[in-house]
DNA sequence: CTACGGAGACAACCGTTGGTTGTGGATCGT
DNA sequence: ACGATCCACAACCAACGGTTGTCTCCGTAG
């Protein structure tokens, strides 16, 4: 099926005539009836009865008209969706199962009418990350943890998104499963598993220091064999535990049983920072940071921790 | 842009490879590769990037994938609307205006998941509309006012479906344009116009017999301009008024402000009755069925009144 | 380091499609 | 009955989309 006969019928649908689609797509009206022959040939039925002065639905082209119409939004859609002159609002995360991508979702319900795209660019440093704000490949990019403060050059604005509260997610055997929530002393006699988490990098450097403050046992060694292993060892451990977000989606079978338990005073957050161009128009994305800044100051005040250095 | 570009892109995204996406598609790796090819020139954005083991999305592709999806599955619907094969349960009304299409209007919201298509008959008698049924090009078709008690040949079968109760429409100089709600006799001193309900067909006979039952002077006489000129002069005037349905929607600019008065004791009901097949499989269509008397169970029970010969 | 296997691109070829112009048949209003 | 209008059909041509055959590139194994 070509999206071009779609348009046509729906052009004919509309004028009422051959003609008249014929001079609106700026072709012959021969053209026009091949097309719609062409179009119906296809669908195995008849979408329009011709008369002597023009053309009419039958009842295949009545049912047909919407779904038509849907197709042409769609498409229209995903053609904005792509570079150049998208015109939809296009946001990189690192992930789309940590906070920035809720909240993106949470967005997207509150304003079905803004066309998003979220996206995870390839390469994941920051600098990269950075020339594709500036390039206009997104127009915008979630970054985790820290922000040069005041560090970006001239057209590249940074702020502070969203603080993440940390949760503790444990099997079903491990000693604090049933606990409804805890401090993070409680966890000092407990192993936290942070595959992956090398010390090389920022969210190394962030559970290093969760750790030093607070005395915990974090593991951020070995390597990460990806989130399924990691959940699939958590259900069946008396030991294991790790950290999430509570802004995080992770999804694991009913019979895992994990449980999610709330960490209180303080409250340890990852700081997600947002990246955009300061000279960026698009009016969604002002609606966008607007919203984060909403949700970051409705957001339960807490006592929450961070590290000094990831402050803004 | 061409409906099976778009579905062989989807294919190498889920496929990962060209070479898969080409044995999924039952075309050679050649044509994928051109088909994406001339995808992305259309585009003006290449939407994968060719490693040596197969092919990963890029920052447009991760963009235009979900839209890309979206579009395969409204074509999908679009061609499941129209015969032969069709899958979508399609329901024919007199007109979108009456309780029929509004209730139609309910119940896919009610099922959103329901394909649905509503269409209007192009020969409007019940004769022809029974042959539409009967050959399949409509699931069911909404009927006015009586149904040939016991009366249709082997596989069709007729129910009472929705009772639409009257109400009186009236400009704001009318008399009773503040009245809460009013009665049957207190109509008789004012004129009532119901223009293009002619004599002869079964709206004609049914405000006949309204007419003479409760001695309201109801002029089915003289020809319809349409609803827009009806609505337009009902506005004005200080004299004329109309019987709407509860379940009707028609439309009116706001400084029109028509009133809707609800008329009880009796409530007069326009009778519609739904006709189908008997052995119409279409799961969809129990549904609907079922629907419709679960509405009808749920109305509020008011005293009504309809002719004897349209009672089911 | 080289050789091999697998993946996608390119070239050449060909049938089909989709566009054009020109023309014909049907219908409605005058 | 005639003219106007509208759509379909025919003929022609360029462009497209498919195929087969071949090439280049890259990751990996030996």
């Amino acid at each position: 099926m070509d999206v071009e006969a779609v348009r046509t019928f729906v052009a004919v649908s509309d004028g009422g005539q051959f003609r008249v689609a014929a001079d609106e797509l700026g072709v012959t009206q021969q053209a026009v009836s091949k097309r719609i022959a062409a179009l119906e040939r296809n669908l195995g039925v008849s979408l329009l009865v011709r008369t002597a002065r023009g053309a009419r639905l039958s009842v295949d082209g009545q049912a047909f008209l919407p779904h038509a119409r849907e197709l042409l939004r769609v498409a229209s859609r995903a053609v904005g969706s792509v570079r150049p002159g998208r015109t939809a609002l296009r946001i990189d995360v690192l992930n789309r199962r940590t906070a920035p991508a809720t909240a993106l979702h949470a967005f997207h319900r509150l304003h079905p009418d803004i066309e998003l795209d979220v996206v995870t660019l390839p390469d994941a440093d920051v600098a990269s990350a950075v020339a594709a704000v500036l390039d206009g490949t997104v127009d915008a990019t979630f970054r985790a943890v820290a922000t040069p403060s005041g560090g970006f050059a001239a057209p590249i604005r940074a702020a502070h998104a969203i603080d993440d509260r940390h949760q503790l997610l444990v099997g079903p055997k491990h000693p604090l499963a049933n606990a409804a929530n805890l401090t993070l002393p409680d966890l000092r006699a407990h192993r936290i598993w942070m595959p992956g988490m090398r010390a090389d990098t920022e969210w190394g450097a962030y559970y290093d220091e969760l750790g030093r403050e607070f005395g915990l046992r974090i593991d951020t060694v070995g390597p990460s064999f990806g989130v399924d292993v990691l959940l699939d060892e958590l259900a069946d451990s008396a030991e294991l535990s790790t950290l999430v977000g509570e802004g995080s989606r992770y999804l694991w079978p009913e019979s895992y049983d994990l449980r999610r338990i709330p960490i209180v005073d303080p409250t340890p957050v990852y700081p997600h920072s947002i990246i955009w161009r300061d000279d960026n128009t698009h009016p969604a994305l002002a609606a966008f940071l607007e919203h984060l800044r909403t949700m970051r100051a409705s957001a339960p005040t807490v006592r929450t921790w961070a590290p000094a250095w990831a402050e803004g």
